[in-house]
Order: C-alpha cells, then sequence, then structure tokens
RNA sequence: GGUCCUGUGGUGCAGUUUGGAGUGCACGCCGGCCUGUCAAGCCGGAGGUCGCGGGUUCAAAUCCCGUCAGGACCGCCA
C-alpha cells in the first residue's frame, strides 16, 4: 500500500482539480506568514510547489506526505523553470515521516560541495537532481546493453567473483581462505579464461555485465572496482565481433540520447599513431600529425638530425608566451623527448630558437606542410618514430583536446593492433593485448624473423578520446599458441602451470573464437556529460582507494585475522 | 614511486603575491516580522584548531620544512 498516489514532478495542469497525495524531502520553504507558506517538495521525479498555512516546523530535508488538490497557479504566478510549474497543491495536509538534520551541503546542482564531503554523505548527494539522472541513464545503459545482446542470441552466464590468481596483467585484489590458511582467491580482473572456457562448452555467445577489481592506481576514468560488459563468440570473426559490438552500443547510446550513433568508423592501430599519436585517437579536433622526416632529410640543423621527424599545427597560438612554451618542452622532456622544436608564425617569417639553423627553403616548405598561417605555432619533435608519435600525440591533446562531453560523441573503431608490444628485460616481446591474441593471418610469417611488426586481430573501441574497450579473436589452436608462448619466453611446463586449465580444456575441441569487453563506467560517464566516472557509480571510491562514507579499507579485528590465518607486519618507516 | 593544484565558521568563495587584531562576500543555521513566493524578502543573532606538526619572526591564514586529506596527470592499468 503504497504512500502516494503521484509523483511530485509528475503532476502537470492535466491533474488540475485531482487530491492527490506526495512524499518526497523538503527542497526549499518559502515563509511568507502564519497565514501563507510555499513548500517545494522534492522526489526522484522532480519538485512541486505546496501551499501551505503554515511551514516554520518544516525543514529542509524533512520527510513529508502531502495530500492536496492539483490547482491552476494564479496568473502570473507560473515558474516555467520547473516541469511543474502550471500547478501547486492547495488545501494541502500535511504528514512529517521524519525529520532531518540540516544537510553537510545543499542538495543542488547549482553548487558543488567538495568531493570528500560529497562521498562522505553520498546518500544526500544522490538525492540531487543530476545524480539522480546520472543514476537513472547508467540503468537504461544496462538495459538497453542486455536487451541488445538477448536480442543477439547471447546468453548472460555469471562467472565466479572468487576465482585464482594470475600473474598476467594488472595486480589481483586477493582474498584469504579461511579453509586453506596460505592460500588465497582473487577477484577477476577479467573474467577472461573462463570465458573462453565457456566457448569450448558450447555455449557459443556469452555476455555478461560484470564486476571487476584491479588493485592499480586510480584516475578519472579508473575505479579499483569497475563494471564491464564482457562478450565472447564463436565461431566468428572480426567482424561479426564488431557488429555486434557496435549494435549494443548504439542501442545503449539511442536509449539514453534519443538518437542512434550512425557512424562507428575504423582506423589501423598504425594509422592513429601516425595521425593521431595515439591508440585512442580523439578525432573530435583535428591539429593531426604531419609527416615531416623527408623535408628535413638533409638539413644542417643537428637537432633534426633524426629518424622521424613529425609536427603539429596550433591554429592561433602564435603568440604563445616564453613561458607555456617552457612548460611544454619540459613535459616533451618528461615524457622522454630530448626537446621541443616551436616556431611561432609570423607574416614573413618563423621565429623561434632553431629558426638560424634552418635554411630560407627549409622554412617555406614546413610553413607549406603545415598548412601554416601567420599566427599560428608549428610544434616539432624530432626522434624515434614511436616517441615521435606518443609525444605529438600528447601534445596534441594537451593543446587541443575540448572536454570528453563537448561536440557531439564520436565513436572510433581502432583495430590492427601490434600483437607485441615492446621488449621485456630479457629482449623477448610482450604481448599487447593479452598471450591468447590471434596474429593477423598475413603476419604469421614473420612471428619469428620480425615479431614487432606482427600485427594481431585485436581492436579497441573509443569515444571522445577514451578507450572504452577492447577485444581479439583468439588463438584456438594449440601449434600457434605454442608458438606465442615460444616467443614470450613461456615454455610448456610454465605455460601448463599459469594456464593449464585453459590448455586442457583446449584440448577437448576448442572453437575458433573472438570476444570484446568494454567499461559500463565510461560509457554512461560521456553519455551522462561527466568527464569523471565517480559521478555515475553511486558509491565510488578516493583517489586513494578509499571510501570516506564506509571508511575502507580498514583494519581487521584480531580474531578474523587468527581465523584467516594472517599476520599484519608493521607499517614500512 | 613522481609532478602539479587545492585545503579559511555547516556550504561555496575572497584574503596568501608584498607577514601586522579571524578581515570580507554569498548561501545555510537559530529567533523575529511578513498573505503569492519559487535560490522569497526584511531585521537581529550564533557559529573559526585558517587541514595538522614544526621552523623563521616582535608578530604567520600569509614565508620555509614536514605531514595528512582531496583532485588532475606521469609511471602503473596484459
Amino acid at each position: 500500500m503504497t504512500l502516494r498516489t503521484d509523483c511530485c514532478g509528475e503532476l502537470s495542469a492535466a491533474d488540475v482539480g485531482r487530491t492527490v497525495s506526495v512524499c518526497g524531502w523538503v527542497a526549499s520553504r518559502r515563509e511568507h506568514s502564519e497565514q501563507l507558506a510555499f513548500v517545494d517538495l522534492r522526489d526522484h521525479t522532480g519538485v512541486v510547489q505546496c501551499v501551505v498555512d503554515h511551514a516554520h516546523d518544516l525543514r529542509s530535508e524533512y520527510v513529508l506526505r502531502i495530500t492536496g488538490t492539483v490547482n491552476q497557479r494564479p496568473a502570473g504566478m507560473e515558474n516555467p523553470a520547473i516541469s511543474t510549474g502550471e500547478i501547486e497543491l492547495k488545501d494541502c495536509d500535511v504528514e512529517v515521516l521524519n525529520t532531518a538534520q540540516p544537510p553537510p551541503f545543499p542538495v543542488t546542482d547549482r553548487i558543488e560541495a567538495d568531493e570528500n564531503i560529497r562521498l562522505k554523505y553520498r546518500y544526500v548527494d544522490l538525492r540531487r537532481e543530476r545524480m539522480q539522472r546520472n543514476l537513472r541513464l547508467r540503468s537504461r545503459i544496462n538495459n538497453a546493453i542486455r536487451r541488445s545482446f538477448e536480442d543477439q542470441g547471447f546468453v548472460e552466464v555469471e562467472t565466479p567473483l572468487l576465482t585464482v590468481s594470475t600473474p598476467e596483467g594488472s595486480r589481483d585484489f586477493v582474498v584469504p581462505s579461511r579453509l586453506r590458511h596460505g592460500s588465497f582467491y582473487a577477484l577477476p580482473q577479467s573474467p577472461q579464461l573462463f570465458k573462453q572456457l565457456l566457448m569450448v562448452a558450447g555455449v557459443d555467445r556469452y555476455f555478461q555485465i560484470v564486476r571487476l577489481a584491479r588493485d592499480e592506481d586510480l584516475r578519472a576514468d579508473r575505479q579499483l572496482d569497475f563494471t564491464q560488459l564482457d562478450a565472447e563468440m564463436a565461431f566468428v570473426d572480426q567482424e561479426d565481433v564488431l557488429s555486434a559490438v557496435t549494435e549494443a552500443v548504439a542501442s545503449a547510446t539511442e536509449a539514453v540520447t534519443g538518437e542512434r550513433p550512425s557512424e562507428f568508423p575504423r582506423i589501423s592501430w598504425e594509422d592513429a599513431a601516425e595521425r593521431y599519436g595515439s591508440d585512442k585517437p580523439d578525432v573530435r579536433f583535428g591539429m593531426e600529425l604531419v609527416e615531416l622526416t623527408e623535408l628535413f632529410a638533409g638539413t644542417e640543423a643537428k637537432a633534426f638530425q633524426a629518424p622521424c621527424i613529425k609536427g603539429i599545427l596550433a591554429a592561433g597560438e602564435g603568440d604563445i608566451s616564453r613561458n607555456r612554451v617552457d612548460a611544454l618542452t619540459d613535459m616533451c622532456k618528461q615524457w622522454g623527448a630530448k626537446g621541443l622544436a616551436w616556431f611561432r608564425v609570423r607574416a614573413n617569417e618563423l621565429e623561434g630558437q632553431l629558426t638560424k639553423f634552418l635554411s630560407e627553403d627549409e622554412q617555406i616548405k614546413l610553413r607549406q606542410a603545415m598548412g601554416a598561417n601567420p599566427g599560428d605555432l608549428i610544434l616539432v619533435i624530432a626522434d624515434e618514430r614511436p616517441l615521435v608519435r606518443t609525444i605529438l600525440g600528447r601534445l596534441r591533446v594537451e593543446l587541443g583536446r575540448p572536454p570528453v562531453y563537448e561536440g557531439g560523441l564520436h565513436y572510433l573503431w581502432v583495430t590492427d593492433f601490434p600483437l607485441f608490444e615492446g621488449v621485456d628485460d630479457a629482449g623477448r616481446p610482450m604481448p599487447a593485448h593479452h598471450p591468447f591474441t590471434m596474429p593477423h593471418p598475413d603476419d604469421i610469417e614473420k612471428m619469428e624473423s620480425d615479431p614487432l611488426s606482427v600485427r594481431s586481430q585485436a581492436y579497441d573501441l573509443v569515444l571522445n578520446g577514451w578507450e572504452l574497450g577492447s577485444g581479439s579473436v583468439r588463438i584456438h589452436r594449440a601449434d600457434i599458441q605454442q608458438k606465442i608462448f615460444g616467443l614470450l619466453g613461456i615454455d610448456a611446463e610454465r605455460a601448463q602451470e599459469r594456464f593449464g586449465f585453459l590448455l586442457d580444456a583446449f584440448r577437448y575441441g576448442a572453437p575458433p573464437h573472438a570476444g570484446f569487453a568494454f567499461g559500463i563506467d565510461r560509457l554512461a560517464a560521456i553519455l551522462a556529460g561527466e568527464d569523471n566516472i565517480r559521478e555515475v557509480i553511486a558509491f565510488p571510491k578516493t583517489q586513494s582507494g578509499a571510501d570516506p562514507l564506509t571508511g575502507a579499507p580498514a583494519p581487521l579485528d584480531q580474531k578474523q585475522l587468527d581465523e584467516l590465518g594472517l599476520r599484519v607486519l608493521p607499517p614500512k618507516s
């Protein structure tokens, strides 16, 4: 038996004359006299103005049930700023369901309180319209994703929360075993191995909206525990995965924006690196990297005698201060560059510390290559190709990137990632994605001769410069898997020790399969217009991994430690 | 592990550069007035470990060192 007949924000002129009951919190009280006062009552749908004869004892955030008659507001008294602005409740009977202390900060979207306090009193913070909107938006995303995958024949299967630690990837959160002292479960960083087992198990199409945990440092787009859409398909190739995920993401986007994104363009990893200096290019703005290596072949300028030279153009930044240029140079050095070459573009000359080492011809060609106009700024890096790409890519973002919620939604598939990324201390290639990623069929012959040039069938989905997620076609053939393990320096014994249960399973008939996973927190944040995933997580943690509300993490009682067979070392000093 | 920003009544900020009485603004809170407001208005009042510790100084919110907390980023996140 519900206490209300209607929700506050849903009443309208159509309800005039009805006697209704609404429940909610006192958002504002305007007390004119003993005879006339207004109370704005707020619930999850909005606020409605209630005319009461006295409101002196109705304080902020009191929980009320108000029964009254929906009344057309007198002419000139409407409030177009709120959805219920045409009406009000009159002849109100007010029932105080609960009193409340004054809130620690105002429950309004107009003022942004300190985040630590918001998190400590999250239950108050979440009352705000913006946070309510974010929670509901996220729910709609989950819903749309579930519906989309179900419609595409996927089965949601839950995988264990307590599983086993694997040495690859990020640092595990571990959970001590009470029944077997000295042994530990790990919280999943990814259901990777389980979903591949499900493919062997004939599930055919698996998906799951799954909570994961990675014990790494936090960022605006990273929490210790987070939520992913995880999916895997059997008897498919890369195209099928991209198509299924695109469908789900488009549906989720449409569910919250009302508009279905029409474009999911693709770019190869190599192109992305060359043009944007990033594997998650933000294509909302230009400032593409310009190749200058040929132009400066044979230059006198020592700084430009390098295997790779590229530049970016910062339009209109030609009056940049020396301080700012120095700051940018420092950044570049921190990122590993030897220096940053800069040129302020003037009407008839280039102005910069390297200009005097460049010939007239080189200066003209540089202007032309960059498409520079007077008043622009040219930034150039000369070094090894990977470094040049990375640093210019970061400079591009530093100088040109708009807030993540501006300029519309630009999805982008990045394909053909390299199979390996750099080498470890022993000189062996390291997997860019994970060791079960299928090499690109055209590159398999190069695996031993030139492993770092081998492309993989791995792909990322990027939205406005944020990596939403990644996936790959998996290796289902033992011979290729062994070759990969060999290159990684994992011998048969070690492979068995690390991934034995997966390799065992593969001996019982593994279908070709491929999959994907993407971060729902990130998708929700961008769709909500937030630049921070904490705003779409009900109870997030701070950058140091603490929860100001619950006090987590916290020490354990000695009794619990004893039960678990644990002894805590004194803190390092 | 590192770089940078922030910390001032319950909340949001100013004050810190150039040391001089806890100085100011807005909101909230408490009391009073007020019959059409909507971030109501008017009058009055309460409320402070200037994050914490140390140093310099006749004197520190302000300068210096350390530390804690929050945030952005680098490293890290297959």
